[in-house]
DNA sequence: GCAAAAATTAATCGAATTATTAAACAGCAA
DNA sequence: TTGCTGTTTAATAATTCGATTAATTTTTGC
């Protein structure tokens, strides 16, 4: 049998792997069956990554890695703060949408190891609160203005992963519940784009009065 | 040793295999824990539940029905609409306040038993479609009376369900980025029952020209 | 009280799964 | 050729964890 790089050969381990850990979670993923679907000898692992905590560190690194630079890319940008918004949220949903199970890929992980949050704080708590901090201070402006209501940019951040997390945790239940067939619930989620947006931005409409 | 009456020894491990799965889901759950935490030995969680998954078993319909009898309570009583949008928003925060785990034992266990789902749907599917069906006419009342833009249930669901879910799988993420105390974190969660319920109210409000 | 049943425990078994090693070999470069 | 890297197969050691068993204590009914 003919074979690969080291590079190739270990991606193909990673990728399998990132199928496996995403669909399962930790603990319920199997060394075996990443390797079956990467192709390689159970062996190969070991030989490549050890333990399955480091295949699985390397696999949600990665991930919390494409999260962070493409979930809050936006944010930091000199863009007219609405427009940066609504940017931003559909900026979110494509991501989700091509990574439909990293939600629960972080949220499991942190259930099952809760010092895991301090770690990836580290790596880019920093980055994160500066975007805050911005984002904050163009909120209050825009307030000042009448333009929106007053509100926290933590409460603005948390709507908007709401309006775009959940449903990416719950559509099997969605699907299941209304009789949706899979082109069904494509469109319905296609739909949803749109929506978050405007809950989004609704959410910031000034008090009536 | 004393001992304790049957009822109060099965009562016992079931708040402990509660504790345990709403913690860690199924798979990362050890009976030894539920054990330990129930102050009881290993063995005794066979002579009362025979398996580890019977045992789950019935913390989770319990759990289900919980969810199901408390969550949708409202959507079916005849009240005016912005009202019982208002009061089913905060109906679902407040169950949730006190289930903060709740989601993330569903979620998981959908990802390990897929077929969950249908199970589900069978002991309370009929009931759900029933209070869209009702909520959907009543949307549809209101929006031929300008009070509300046009909107589907489900979305309207799906939006009342983000804005209050997300947070509680989230929050140990916050806190930490953030900084908060416990009690700042109190605060916050607090607060965000007020904004939930604005945000789902502001997302029906009839389009502007 | 006493015998039978119920409750409980300690000890360990067995299955599943991960980690490890050994031996062999193919491809390739020096 | 020689030697190195990557790879395979095969086997097995180690570990984890749920399940079982057999013995012990407690409760209960008579």
């Amino acid at each position: 049998m003919p074979t690969n790089n080291h590079t190739d050969t270990e991606q193909a381990i990673l990728n399998a792997a990132e199928e496996v850990f995403l669909n399962k979670g930790f603990a319920m993923a199997k060394t075996v069956d990443i390797a079956k679907l990467a192709g390689v000898n159970q062996a190969l692992l070991h030989y490549y990554f050890r333990t399955k905590d480091n295949l699985f560190e390397a696999v949600f690194a990665h991930k919390v890695q494409s999260v962070i630079s493409t979930v809050f890319e936006v944010l930091g940008k000199d863009i007219p703060l609405m427009e940066k918004i609504r940017m931003q949220v559909e900026l979110q949903f494509d991501f989700l949408l091509s990574n439909p199970k990293v939600p629960f890929l972080i949220i499991s992980e942190i259930a099952r190891v809760p010092q895991r949050v301090e770690n990836i704080k580290q790596v880019v708590g920093k980055h994160v609160q500066q975007i805050i901090e911005k984002l904050q201070a163009e909120l209050d402006e825009a307030h000042r203005e009448g333009k929106i209501r007053k509100i926290s940019a933590l409460n603005l951040l948390v709507n908007m992963l709401s309006q775009n997390v959940l449903l990416f945790l719950v559509y099997p239940i969605f699907q299941s519940f209304t009789n949706m067939s899979d082109s069904d619930l494509k469109k319905f989620i296609a739909n949803r784009k749109q929506e978050n947006v405007t809950c989004v931005l609704n959410s910031l409409k000034a008090d009536e009065s």
